[in-house]
DNA sequence: GCCGTTTTCGGCCCGACTGTTTTCAGTCG
């Protein structure tokens, strides 16, 4: 759909490229293949989905019973390129593509590069020495990068860069807005806003921080960089008057930004990233909260929310929910010591935990079937459980709980007996391998686990790794709905690459009543401050405390377990 | 082509920066 957008963008159509690239926003977002909504709910179900109406869904239709549709296969005859990969290229866009084929023949990155160090491209009208300069560096930057990295593991990194952003000269106030304030799972880039009445000065500073290592573009209001670790950082610099109304831009989600643009246009307003406008009158610009009143909602949704999936009208109503707050965890419910593949010792982890605030942790090594990380057998969980009893003995006000991360086999039974299960104060329960099992199979797999007494946790249910390995296949709403009946808890995997399970099942565990734990996974000391991307996870499910029972005192946790 | 606290027809977010131009188109977010 995205090719189509572009396609038609080509030949100058009018509305139909916007209408075809939200249609592919709608289809990415969505949790399984277009052509399986097809399979189980043909025409109706597809056009359910957001941006997808009757024209779209027919093409969809063709493709999943032909592989391809009518109107494609004709543009892409007219104009026969690669069009994915060439718009994969930094500042190249359908227009170009246009051009290059028409003039050059150019199909693909191959023959762009090509023509590009040969010196080809300089010479055509509307192209110059440095588009072609960018091209070399646009398809270079793509063979170093993959696109969007882990949000998780740059956030350190990040917050550095802000703080060097705070101490420029004439820098009033800077923040990280974008992706990274939503906090999403990965980003593509970071984008820093300042207040400053001396933007040229701080534009200067900002390109000669060592961090940087390439200005693509620099402005008055908005510079472009390439940061020495690969990723992009935009900086914009604005008046304090427009704060607000900037904050409020970078933050986006794009979609939800058009969706208050719309709004505003309803309310006879203009809003852009300079502030909220009747004519020429400033309405609102300084605070976000400013803006939002001024556009009729009752409340300000958090960064994390903001993805226009609900959170406008909810907010408009006031009837957003009291989200999780970061601080709010009060234990860790899956933590790995050296009995096993942690790389510290139980009084060490607890150590680092009550360190880090907590008030309990449940010890939770893996088990036999894991013999790669020593895993334990009966045997040698009794073992550690008295050798727990001891070291509990060492601390005041922090608990340190039993626990084991039992593996889950191919047909959904334990590698420890119930017997010694029935020992422990927290079972969870997780799946390691056999990951290409069928939907059906992976299914039954994991109710069949849930159903055992004394399963607690179903521990990162989905098992994919951010970036490296997809998901499992699995019908979550009956997973949800299995977990409802045995009263069984669904992880929220706080491990930056994992984070699983993801915000859209987090938020079907809020609706269908499910509760869910956020733990670290942590096999380090230093692991515990992964609770933050968990908490993050949640707050983007719009979890609320009430939701997540290891933000609960002890004492109303056990009555909760089985 | 999509969509509806204006609407089943008539609209469709908005501005910065760049490069190649002498006033703007293309791209990006």
């Amino acid at each position: 759909m995205t090719e189509m957008a572009a396609f038609l963008e080509m030949q100058g159509v009018a509305f139909k490229p916007r209408a075809y690239e939200k249609a592919a926003l709608g289809i990415e977002s969505l949790d399984r293949e277009a052509a399986d909504i097809y399979d189980k709910g043909g025409l109706k179900a597809l056009e359910k989905i957001p941006g997808v109406g009757k024209g779209i869904a027919g093409h969809i239709e063709e493709m999943a019973k032909t592989g391809s549709f009518k109107e494609y296969r004709a543009l892409k005859k007219k104009i026969p390129v690669d069009i994915s990969s060439l718009l994969a290229v930094e500042g190249i866009g359908p227009q170009m593509i246009k051009i290059l084929w028409q003039k050059l023949h150019i199909r693909n990155l191959v023959q762009l590069e090509k023509a590009a160090r040969a010196g080809k491209i300089h010479d055509l009208t509307h192209f110059g020495r440095k588009s072609e300069e960018k091209i070399i560096k646009g398809i270079e930057f793509l063979k170093a990068s993959g696109g969007r990295q882990v949000l998780g593991f740059l956030l350190p990194e990040i917050r550095n860069l802000e703080k060097a952003v705070q101490a420029l000269d004439g820098v009033e106030k800077a923040i990280v807005a974008g992706s990274v304030a939503r906090r999403r799972e990965t980003i593509g880039d970071i984008d820093i806003l300042a207040v400053s009445s001396n933007p040229q000065k701080v534009m200067e500073q900002f390109v000669s921080l060592p961090v940087v290592a390439h200005v693509y573009g620099k402005g008055l209001t908005k510079t472009n960089v390439r940061l020495t670790n690969g990723l992009d950082a935009d900086l914009r610099v604005v008046p304090k008057e427009s704060f607000g109304a900037a904050l409020n831009y970078f933050t986006g989600s794009k979609d939800h930004n058009i969706a208050l643009r719309e709004i505003a246009i309803k309310k006879g307003m203009k809003l852009n990233e300079y502030g909220l406008y009747r004519g020429k009158k400033m309405v609102a610009g300084a605070t976000e909260e400013g803006i939002y009143r001024a556009l009729g909602f009752k409340q300000v949704p958090p960064p994390e929310i903001r993805e226009n999936t609900g959170e406008i009208k909810t907010a408009q109503l006031g009837k957003l929910p009291k989200l999780i707050d970061y601080g709010d965890l009060r234990g860790d419910l899956q933590v790995q010591t050296d009995w096993t593949d942690g790389d510290n010792s139980i009084e060490e982890m607890a150590c680092a935990a009550q360190a880090a605030g907590l008030e309990y942790i449940v010890i939770t090594d893996h088990t036999r079937s894991l013999a790669m990380t020593g895993g334990s057998d009966e045997k040698k969980l009794l073992k550690q459980v008295e050798e727990i009893k001891k070291i509990q003995k060492k601390f005041k006000n922090f608990r340190i709980l039993t626990g084991a991360e039992v593996n889950i086999a191919k047909d959904g039974s334990l590698d420890i007996n119930d017997e010694t299960l029935g020992t422990l104060d927290v079972v969870g329960a997780a799946i390691h391998s056999h990951f290409k099992l069928s939907r059906e199979e992976q299914t039954k797999r994991i109710i069949r686990a849930m159903e055992n007494p004394h399963v607690d946790i179903i521990f990162h249910l989905t098992t994919r790794m951010i970036n490296k390995r997809k998901s499992i296949e699995l019908d979550v709403d009956a997973v949800i709905a299995a977990a409802k009946r045995t009263k069984t808890v669904l992880e929220i995997d706080a491990f930056p690459d994992r984070l699983d399970i993801k915000d859209e099942y987090i938020r079907k565990c809020v609706s269908a009543g499910v509760k869910m734990s956020i733990d670290s996974d942590a096999h380090a000391t230093a692991h515990f401050s992964y609770l933050e991307h968990g908490i993050a996870q949640a707050r983007r499910g719009w979890a609320e405390k009430k939701d997540i029972v290891n933000a609960w005192p002890l004492k109303k946790l056990f009555s909760l377990l089985k």
